[in-house]
DNA sequence: CACAAAAGTCAACACTCGTTGGCAAACAAG
DNA sequence: CTTGTTTGCCAACGAGTGTTGACTTTTGTG
């Protein structure tokens, strides 16, 4: 259609791609650091050193550029080659390290701050729970199980990331990472692996 | 000083107080639902039927409006005279009693959907956190020790409650309380009581 | 009734927001 | 050089925001 045509088989780069990754880039961190409604496109093409109608030019609206900019891949590694016994503490050291660590980017604080108040982001968050934790589980688990433990995965994962990084409480926001790590990964352990209390079905 | 001083010892209760009541009512709903900046003074002053300068002259401005909306008092039970390896279970079920159960407002959901954007709101979380559940444990432990549960039990807490109340994640917004409780009381019960790992000093 | 305080109404201010369309500069192709 | 496309800037629109001050109505008290 485009003029690009001739140049499109390849990754040969238009002008204008530095400029998108400018915007894309401050987009993140304006929406990680002060959610989306209070992320203006103007502060974001400001922070690009642009004009804000060529953010509409390049994703169309807010909204758009909320969705280019929260692609989330949480990277869960695979643990089957990890000993049964320590897979509760490599699941979480796995979490540790995308949150803040060397696989982290800015993109879950991201979601989860946008996602309290966004239907939209709580959506996507969903899905990322969805299709990348539960679809993990699934392999070992039955479905309702598969789901039932990634529940309570995500809400001790969620709870920790929620009060250090969002909140600071001072109890979790001021420990050193392994220390964290010791205390934490008994409960994912046990919600990864260990038996689960039986369900009573009457009342 | 004003002239309502003949009646100000005991509660004689004036006409306005309604209105501020129908004020702090709707902007409870409000807060709740849609955060701190979704909430607009226009739109609150409409659920109670009375003119927006009216939320003004009451609350003087909208962060006065949110401070008396937001009090929030986590009741916590005292443990004491509950059996040692009960009171996880025990703590456990207040709070989701306190959540979703008889002894729920709407407070709770309102200060941590807008703590995650707004400053404000967090500080009065991390306050909440602090005086009471950090207190509350300062009786039984020291402080660095009663700090450290503090912070692993708001983090598995508020964990749920953000995944039920706010995500609506399907493995946790869709069980009953019962089962989560099952799930979940034997962590509150190790971060309450047992004993936790001994910190590395070194690296 | 008369008068003052309280309670409520109305219109407007100054501002920020997402979004749009027109127009100028840079650039590539003939 | 002359086209046409891409890239960018500028000014403005309409809507919504918190907040203010003047004005009218109601209420309570001598």
């Amino acid at each position: 259609m485009t003029a690009a045509a001739s140049t499109d088989q390849a990754g040969k780069e238009r002008k204008s791609d530095r400029t998108r990754a400018a915007i894309l880039s401050a987009a993140r961190a304006q929406f990680q650091s002060h959610g989306y409604d209070r992320t203006s496109i103007r502060a974001v093409a400001a922070a690009a050193d642009i004009d804000p109608s060529m953010v509409m030019r390049y994703y169309g609206s807010k909204e758009g550029l909320f969705a280019a900019a929260a692609h989330v891949d949480l990277q869960l590694p695979n643990l089957s080659g990890v000993p049964a016994r320590q897979r509760g503490r490599a699941l979480l050291e796995h979490f540790i390290r995308r949150w803040e660590g060397d696989l982290s980017d800015d993109v879950l604080v991201l979601l989860l701050r946008s996602a309290v108040t966004d239907e939209r982001a709580a959506e996507r968050l969903q899905a990322v729970f969805q299709e990348q934790l539960v679809l993990t589980l699934s392999r070992v688990y039955d479905p309702p199980e598969a789901l039932r433990r990634a529940g309570l995965i995500a809400s001790q994962v969620l709870g920790v990331a929620l009060g250090r990084y969002l909140l600071k409480l001072p109890g979790l926001a001021d420990r050193p990472p392994e220390d964290l790590i010791a205390d934490l990964a008994p409960t994912i352990q046990r919600y990864l692996a260990a038996p689960l209390p039986s369900l009573a079905a009457g009342s």
